[in-house]
DNA sequence: AGCATAATACGATTTTATTCGTACGCAATT
DNA sequence: AATTGCGTACGAATAAAATCGTATTATGCT
């Protein structure tokens, strides 16, 4: 298996990240107009951080138009793991089943989500 | 159930709570020691921290004798919440389910540990 | 008492992240 | 061709986190 290059974003690359894993392609002012809804900082704060993000090569973007795109350049799944990873092991004692307990037992979880959790568990046994 | 406070430790916090977690109560030469196993920051730089986190009541201490004694202030599984929470919300559509897919997907897990699992599901599912 | 050791206090510096103002360019509209 | 609107570039200010050096104090030993 690959080994996931340790890629480290900060919250507000994070955050402009999540709306690009959603959007796939995305100006600076779709994202920013995203942003705003939950955030308030100014449009060039976002421009600024999504070039930064490109120096770091967390994004791509195409410069071909006067309004550059930009695309996610780390995926969703391995910046997940990355995170994950670090969680477990600063929190969780290295176990991820600690976390996992954790996480079943504090947030709610409909019948439905656990029933998808059980299947996979059991996919999981039997591979073993 | 009881609002759990907004604390948010620094990643360098973090560290040094674990350690906290784990000794119950300890100096900060102790604690120092503890994590230059794995850093290299000087001793200073621990006190620094601790001192500041005294600030911030994320730890108590007993400065009764010239050594000074700290104790976590904040419980880990609070802590573990809060972390989980905000990873949660930033990094999986605020949806635990998924969290928890992606733990169990991509770290490897014993037997034994999906029986734990699988029991708190059965828990959870007949309480609801 | 004098000295060595080990601790704290704390200011200053450095580093990293975030935020923003301002300059400037391009293209469409008047 | 002038104006306006929307875009990028980029330096600079601010804020937050981490690091360290130096001064000072307490304690135990000779």
């Amino acid at each position: 298996m690959l080994k996931d290059k340790a890629i480290k974003p900060t919250e507000s690359e994070l955050e402009i990240l999540s709306v690009l894993w959603d959007l796939k392609k995305a100006s600076v002012r779709m994202v920013h107009e995203k942003l705003s809804e939950h955030k308030d900082s100014g449009y060039t704060t976002t421009l600024k951080l999504m070039q930064i993000m490109h120096e770091k090569k967390l994004v791509t973007r195409d410069d071909s138009s006067k309004t550059h795109i930009y695309e996610p350049a780390v995926s969703k799944e391995n910046t997940q793991n990355q995170f994950l990873h670090r969680m477990i092991d600063n929190l969780f004692s290295g176990s991820s089943t600690e976390l996992v307990l954790q996480a079943l037992g504090h947030q709610n979880t409909t019948q439905e989500e656990l029933l998808k959790i059980e299947a996979l568990i059991k996919t999981l046994k039997s591979k073993q």
